[in-house]
Order: structure tokens, then C-alpha cells, then sequence
DNA sequence: CGGGTTTGACCGGCGC
DNA sequence: GCGCCGGTCAAACCCG
């Protein structure tokens, strides 16, 4: 049935500021890579120690527009009327979206995702995938779906805030900031 | 054998 | 009420 796909995408358009599909190479075989100004507008601290809490409401203005986050809340109004249901958790959880130029559909974040579903999404060519996090307390979900009209950028939307650190990073940074520690005492 | 993925079924919301 | 659609479940399957 979607074998094509004309009509313009329902998905929120990320500000050109975060992300200009125009100012791409044309020549697209690259590893997988994020753009250079999504990672300066992302709060990667507040983002992998959790800190902005499950509370929410006052994380940081990141990287969503305005009409991303209105989007979401006219989302977020209409989950509110949902009454049963096997998924009945918290509604008003922080969501964002950004695009990357990826080769690759599961960019490494550095946390660990158990895929729980796939599926074909209408006016996309490209299925769009469901994780989850796999650690036991956390349950930040992600979708990630490919643009059918730049098959080289990937959306991933991020929905809550981990409510661990990221023991990847951790493992990466903890070695540098105990350096960073030693050379402070001079 | 334990952890992950695949994939069809199921469910609820929404528009007509 | 019905059908479409997006999101989730869960059994089967896969793999190191």
C-alpha cells in the first residue's frame, strides 16, 4: 500500500537552527554520525544523570521548537482522556525529537534498548521502530524512523528521562574526570 | 540458557 | 458502528 510517498510527513520540523537537511552533501555514505548542532543543543548532563527528574515540566529548553513541544502537548491532552488500558503511566513525560544522518537506524547512545515493536507508519516507506531502556527501573522509550524522503536522515524520539546514568559514558568518563581531579590539585 | 529481535495479534483512539 | 492507524504485547525465534 505505501509504496510512495508524497504527502509531506506529519512529523514536527525541527528549526532549521538544529538541523538543515539543505546544507547536506549530497554524497551520503558516511558512518554514523549526528549532527555537529544537534550535539551542542542537546543537555547531555541533565539528559544521562536524569537530573531534570521524572518531574519534568522545568527540563531544560533543549532542542524542541515551540511547535514540537505544542505538538506534543496536544498528544499528551489527548492520552489525558485515555482511562484504561494496559498502559495507564504517566502522561506528561518529556519527549524530543531530533534527525541524524545515520547509515546506521540505532545510533549508539550509550544506553541499552530492547526493541518491543516495528511498524510500517503511513506516507513512509520506512517502518519505525519501538525500544525501550532495558534497565529494570527505567522506562524511557524511543522511536526511530527513517525519512522515506532523505533516506539517510533518521528521526529518533525520545519519550521520559533515564532515571539512572548512563553506565556506558560513565565508564568512559570516569577515568577522565579522576585525571581531571588529580591535575586540579595543582 | 539468557538476552535480544521478529512479527502477527491485539487494543484504544479517532474520523467518518 | 466501523475501519483505519499507531502503539504495545508476547510467543516464537535467533544468537553468542
Amino acid at each position: 500500500m505505501e509504496g510512495q510517498d508524497a504527502p509531506p510527513l506529519p512529523l514536527p520540523q525541527l528549526p532549521p537552527s538544529l538541523f538543515s537537511p539543505s546544507l547536506l552533501p549530497s554524497s551520503s555514505l558516511q558512518p554514523p554520525f549526528i549532527e555537529p548542532q544537534v550535539l551542542q543543543d542537546i543537555d547531555w548532563v541533565s539528559l544521562l544523570s536524569g537530573q531534570s527528574g521524572v518531574g519534568d515540566q522545568n527540563r531544560p529548553p533543549t532542542m524542541e521548537s515551540a511547535s514540537v513541544i505544542a505538538e506534543e502537548e496536544k498528544k499528551e491532552n489527548k492520552d489525558r482522556m485515555r482511562k484504561s488500558g494496559r498502559i495507564m503511566k504517566k502522561h506528561s513525560r518529556p519527549r524530543f525529537a531530533f534527525q541524524t544522518r545515520s547509515a546506521d537506524d540505532i545510533l549508539d547512545d550509550g544506553y541499552r534498548w530492547r526493541k518491543y515493536g516495528q511498524k510500517a507508519v503511513k506516507n513512509s516507506s520506512y517502518p519505525r521502530s519501538y525500544y525501550r531502556c532495558t534497565h529494570p527501573t527505567c522506562n524511557v522509550k524511543k522511536q526511530v524512523q527513517r525519512l522515506s524522503k532523505d533516506t539517510s536522515i533518521v528521526v529518533t524520539t525520545y519519550e521520559g528521562i533515564h532515571n539512572h546514568p548512563c553506565e556506558k559514558l560513565m565508564e568512559t568518563l570516569t577515568p577522565l574526570l579522576k585525571q581531571m581531579q588529580f591535575f586540579a590539585r595543582f
